[in-house]
RNA sequence: GGGGAGGUGGCGGAGCGGUCAAUCGCAGCAGACUGUAAAUCUGCCGCCCUAGCGGCUACGGAGGUUCGAACCCUCCCCUCCCCA
């Protein structure tokens, strides 16, 4: 896929950078590692540092340094997420801030125009993630809530974009429209067409890995993919664990993201070839082997299990960098392998559809790629 | 030599007559983490087990007072501080 700072391959891994970083890596951590693009979020650099003196320093990629996509989430997780400190009401929803306790209120159209300031690549539309479980009434309403505010929010959107000169650092700042509905397919349909008609450039699926069961996910995950425009990317939001990407991926998600890798990574669990890996745990203290004797990753070529599980115990800053270094890498070598494997996939069913077209073909030899 | 303070679970350190196997922190052990309030959080952490308002041994040592002692008394051992 195309955006204004890049072509990224898909379907695509984005390690979260909350605050304009993702944490424990440098910029050129993640260049090295083949990262194509990075999140950031909206409530997190409005409240701190600010939208404004992001816009006044030239938008994100200027600020943070960093000149490959990055996609914004609009602060609808945190709807979500902290739940206990906001409230949620037509206009948008009223949050007090967990820095300093001031209230603050995130409309659809303010989380437009900060992602405008921002300047980030793709821009997310302000939508309500209902919680796990939800009755079908609480979802239908969120639901309804969440399209009318997807229809001021790309209003807004388009508003600015009529805007000549274009006031902000992105000209080509895309926005992705998301769909809600909680675990009912009827609204998870309504919510797809409703949101196609509005019209975005892409769209996303949100309010998944919430709670609900892996079959749950991946049912509404395959249902709604299956009804979004093959042009066009699906994001697949917050997820997800190893086998989820690959799951999800044959489900027709082109876009990732979630803290897993980054997260686990900081608390001492490592994904490897063989399952995870609890580096904290006592039976590597001798162990002289790396985390994952057939990864590639600069942790493993140089490390053993040993001495990352000192670094981890010493509380040493370079066990989130090295741990993170490691679980990014496999995370994107998983994405590469799925890339690989749809090419793949594509290239035997255009053969075997060649075969049927051109019966006069010699014989089988062994397939190879 | 004189005066003072104190010895509690791996460490630090509460407790000062019963509800104390003993608050809490650290260390240790294990687990969780899915659009990041997370380098966070949870559980276990004297020994035994059928894992429980269970059994056993325990708060420097030995006696004692008491229905009952980590807590009170006596003696002993050992630390630390101040003055000579």
């Amino acid at each position: 896929m195309r955006t204004a700072h890049g072509v990224i391959d898909t379907p695509a891994f984005m390690p979260v950078g909350t605050q304009g970083a993702v944490k424990a890596m440098t910029h050129r951590d993640l260049d090295a590692l083949g990262v194509q693009i990075i999140l950031a979020n909206t409530y997190h650099l409005y409240l701190r540092p600010g939208a404004d003196r992001i816009a006044r320093l030239g938008g994100l990629h200027s600020f943070i340094g960093w000149d490959k996509p990055v996609l914004t989430d609009s602060g609808g997780y945190q709807v979500f997420s902290l739940a206990a400190r906001r409230t949620v009401h037509e206009e948008g929803a009223t949050f007090r801030s967990h820095l300093d306790g001031s209230e603050h209120l995130l409309t659809p159209e303010s989380a437009v125009d900060i992602q405008a300031r921002l300047g980030s690549d793709i821009s997310m539309v302000l939508d309500e993630c209902v919680e796990y479980p939800a009755t079908y009434e609480r979802a239908r309403e969120s639901l309804e809530r969440t399209l009318r505010w997807a229809r001021r929010g790309r209003d807004r959107f388009l508003a600015l974009k009529q805007e000549a000169p274009y006031p902000f650092s992105n000209p080509g700042q895309a926005q992705f429209g998301i769909i809600q509905g909680g675990t009912f397919p009827d609204l998870r349909r309504a919510s797809v067409e409703e949101t196609l008609s509005i019209g975005f450039e892409a769209f996303a699926i949100g309010g998944l890995a919430v709670g609900e069961s892996l079959p749950e996910m991946y049912g509404v995950t395959e249902s709604t993919a299956s009804r979004l425009p093959v042009d066009r990317p699906r994001y697949l939001m917050g997820v997800g664990t190893p086998v989820d990407l690959i799951e999800c991926a044959a489900r027709g998600i082109d876009m990732f993201d979630c803290v897993l890798p980054t997260r686990n990574a900081r608390n001492g669990q490592l994904f490897t070839s063989e399952g995870r890996l609890n580096i904290k745990n006592a039976e590597f203290a001798d162990d002289p082997r790396p985390p994952d004797p057939s990864c590639s990753c600069y942790t493993c070529r140089h490390f053993s299990r040993a001495y990352l599980r000192h670094l981890f115990q010493a509380g040493e800053m370079t066990a989130a960098t090295l741990n993170t270094l490691h679980n990014l890498h496999f995370y994107l070598d998983t994405m590469s392998r799925i890339r690989e494997a749809i090419v793949f996939a594509q290239l035997e069913e255009l053969r075997q559809r060649f075969r049927r077209i051109f019966p006069a073909q010699p014989a089988d030899s062994a397939f190879r790629r």
